[in-house]
DNA sequence: AGCACGCCGACT
DNA sequence: GTCGGCGTGCTC
């Protein structure tokens, strides 16, 4: 392909009084108008980062294209101090995606310019090539860890690692995976199992494309794949939505599309929800497509983000795998924008741009031309509404790779199957049932692997005096403290507070019974039933860093832990062809929680976990315990029928006006009185009321009501409800809200979430 | 975010 | 009598 030189789409500027329009690095809204010099007249080109004078001093600014003066009378209209660069470091496709957010998401613009930028980009000063001309590898040399590293865990986990990525590795992203794997690298260097090799990286020289590549692929995929090519042949703006059930080989239908596209001279940008959760999926990127894949994972230093970022922006590398905020990198001539696990809740960021990455995947597509590919086993219901009404093609893949069967799965009703009958409820009543423990016994001794899946971590999830019935509560937040055995402690899940454990109650000193269950309860279980068995847990806690998760992972695959207990973090793409038996200690858990997407959520969830089981030659089963099998999410997960239950709870949805149907904005607040607090709620609610559109348009307001979660770090939260048909149905109505804000006096913070992700 | 301006307590 | 606390307000 051509290396695009970005040719500066000059604007062109007519003396004396040409005007620009900046975004100017700081959170305050709207662009700024700056008189264009003479000296700068004619070299500016729209993306080009810009020094401006700003209040008292001087400030980064964005150059969007040519202003036209401000109505307002009486602003004095100061210069462009200087421009920090010759090519843009915006391409125009970005500059419109940014704008969209900004204006979608009620997000100061130049916050959003700069929040996409890499760290060295960000800030004022002139560019610098961060050129890390060459580059490290590692490159295992055999493809199995060898047993004389059983003695050498840390050298064993870098090894897995490098492994699990495809064998070939930059060493900065294994160091950054595992801490301390430089050393551990160049020890197994010395042992002959690994080899160092520096590469210089020239822009323009790329590896052909490496091993690894199926040749055969399923009816199915092949279906998926000539569509998608047909589709990429065409060229323009699709978006495409992939429903294939787990283990039915979306990854590979994802790697052949942007193989396609590469050969069309298209570069590709692949979101997925967690690169540590997913080294298979990065591997497999890195052995098919070499060099020309940066990978964007939360851990890089500045250097590296920047050296990546401008690798992609000069068109050298053209293949971006990341996270969610991947979404805002420049990747040149895009031509395929693929999102993983579509459904998954870890795309909507919660703090800052409140943006949701599949959503921006679509728009960006949309602004560049490309072809948008949305996958998943689950897709978000807002995504089967938009192919029902013709928004989005549907590929379907319904059978796994090799015609391996779907697990089944199967129902423990907790209210018959007492996991041991009778006695009061103690901190001893077991969680496990007779069934459940059976089927665990028996895999095990079959040398396969289970994975116990139970989305709350912490030993006991409250704490209740059996004397007068209070439950201990945090001091700063309106929730109840989770008992950590290990930690010795009892923490705050929401502010993160860690106290010793109580003795006794705090009111009437009365005995303290530990109550609910998590992860870590279930894994002391499991060791003292299940003694034979190795059993590990991941959860947050256990997995202190992505280092651990990986390691964790890495000696799971590897079958050195047979039984592994743990949160959603089980539940995510992995295949571990070993694992025959995925069992469900409480399905009731995420059902209890006041969201509207609470069902969808468990169902995602357990089909995602159920995923995980008969991934290799021998078939899966699942176990599901629950309270209340009557439930529909788990009745559809046990029957297999996504459609059932996307059809009943669309239904639901329309008939409560919730989202596919509607769009939701959520106002929230939050301040140190509650009082005042209270009274911000009830200003910004009849504030609202009175500028509702008229009935017909079908704008609704809910609340002010306290939130879920009342209190959070001492902050007492509230939180109103706009709902509409549209999302232009609210956007004036937000747009007025916003300036509506100035007036809220400091002591409340107020944010609008778009497109709210949960309730809480 | 900065960085002012602007009205009320402990110091030379 | 000043020096300075950080509460509100503006930045093309």
């Amino acid at each position: 392909m051509v290396v695009s030189d970005h040719p500066a789409t000059v604007t062109p500027v007519s003396s004396p009084a040409a005007l620009a329009s900046v975004a100017v690095g700081r959170p305050v809204r709207g662009e700024f108008t700056y008189v264009v010099p003479e000296t700068l007249s004619g070299r500016l080109a729209p993306g080009q980062r810009v020094l401006v004078p700003f209040g008292r001093g001087t400030a980064l600014g964005f150059f969007l294209g040519p202003a036209s003066p401000p109505a307002e009378e009486g602003v004095n209209l100061k210069p462009i101090h200087r421009v920090l660069e010759e090519s843009p470091s915006l391409p125009t496709d970005l500059i419109a995606l940014l704008r969209f957010a900004a204006e979608h998401y009620r997000y100061p613009l130049g916050e959003v310019i700069r929040g996409a930028l890499p760290p060295g980009l960000s800030k004022a000063e002139d560019e610098k090539e961060a050129r890390p001309d060459v580059q490290h590898f590692a490159v295992a040399l055999v493809a199995e860890p060898p047993p004389e590293l059983r003695r050498a865990p840390a050298q064993a986990a870098a090894f897995a690692y490098l492994l699990a990525v495809g064998g070939r590795a930059p060493l900065d992203e294994v160091a950054h995976a595992i801490p301390g794997a430089r050393e551990m690298l160049k020890k197994l260097a010395t042992r002959g199992l690994v080899r160092l090799e520096e590469q210089v990286l020239k822009p323009g020289v790329r590896e052909g494309l490496a091993q690894g590549r199926p040749e055969l692929l399923t009816p199915e995929q092949d279906v998926a794949v000539k569509s998608l090519q047909a589709s990429l042949d065409a060229g323009g703006f699709q978006t495409v939505l992939l429903h294939g059930v787990t283990g039915s080989g979306k990854t590979e239908v994802y790697l052949r599309a942007v193989e396609h596209a590469l050969s069309q001279g298209k570069g590709s940008l692949v979101l997925v929800p967690e690169i540590a959760l997913t080294p298979q999926l990065v591997g497999r990127f890195r052995s098919r497509f070499g060099s020309d894949v940066a990978v964007l994972h939360s851990g890089l230093k500045d250097r590296e983000r920047l050296f990546h970022w401008q690798a992609l922006r000069k068109g050298t590398v053209r293949i971006a795998v990341g996270v969610r905020s991947a979404i805002w990198a420049p990747v040149e001539n895009l031509g395929l924008v693929v999102v993983d696990e579509e459904h998954d809740p870890s795309f909507k960021q919660e703090d800052k741009l409140r943006y949701n990455a599949r959503d921006m995947a679509v728009v960006r597509g949309k602004q560049a031309g490309a072809l948008v590919l949305l996958g998943s086993a689950t897709p978000a219901l807002e995504s089967l509404e938009n192919v029902r009404k013709g928004r989005y093609r549907l590929l379907e893949m319904k059978h796994r790779v090799d015609d391996r069967p779907m697990p089944t799965i199967e129902l423990v009703d907790l209210r018959v199957e007492r996991p041991r009958d009778g006695g009061p409820v103690t901190e001893e009543a077991p969680i496990l049932s007779p069934p459940m423990l059976e089927a665990m016994r028996e895999t095990v001794e079959k040398g396969q692997q289970v994975i116990l899946f139970l989305n709350r971590r912490g030993h006991s999830t409250f704490l209740l005096c059996e004397v007068c019935g209070l439950t201990l509560k945090c001091s700063d937040c309106d929730v109840c403290l989770t008992l950590h055995r290990s930690a010795s402690r009892v923490m705050c899940h929401y502010c993160g507070l860690a106290t010793p454990v109580p003795e006794r109650c705090r009111e009437c000193t009365g005995p303290l019974l530990k109550l609910g269950i998590g992860t870590e309860r279930v894994e002391a279980e499991v060791a003292e039933r299940l003694p034979q068995a190795r059993v590990a847990r991941l959860d947050r806690d256990s997995a202190t860093s992505a280092e651990r998760v990986t390691e964790l992972l890495a000696a799971f695959a590897r079958r050195e832990i047979d039984v592994l207990v743990g949160t959603q973090m089980v539940a995510k793409g992995h295949d571990f062809p070993g694992v025959t038996l995925v069992c469900v200690v409480m399905a009731d858990t995420s059902l209890a929680i006041p969201d509207f997407r609470a069902a969808e959520r468990t169902f995602h969830l357990l089909t995602q976990v159920a995923g995980r089981a008969g991934r290799g030659k021998d078939p899966g089963r699942v176990l599901v315990q629950t309270y209340n099998p009557d439930s529909e999410p788990v009745k559809r997960v046990l029957a297999h029928d996504f459609e059932g239950f996307a059809l009943q709870e669309l239904e639901w949805r329309r008939a409560l006006a919730y989202p596919p149907f509607t769009r939701l904005a959520a106002i929230r607040l939050e301040g140190e009185h509650p009082e005042q607090t209270a009274s911000v709620a009830r200003m910004l609610g009849e504030f609202l009321s009175r500028r509702m559109p008229p009935p017909s348009v079908g704008v609704r307001l809910l609340g002010p009501a306290l939130a879920p979660i009342a209190r959070l770090r001492g902050r007492t939260r509230w939180q109103l409800l706009l709902k509409g048909p549209t999302h232009a149905a609210l956007a004036p109505l937000l747009a007025r809200l916003e300036m509506k804000l100035e007036d809220v006096p400091s002591g409340v913070k107020v944010t609008i979430d778009v497109d709210p992700g949960a309730m809480l």
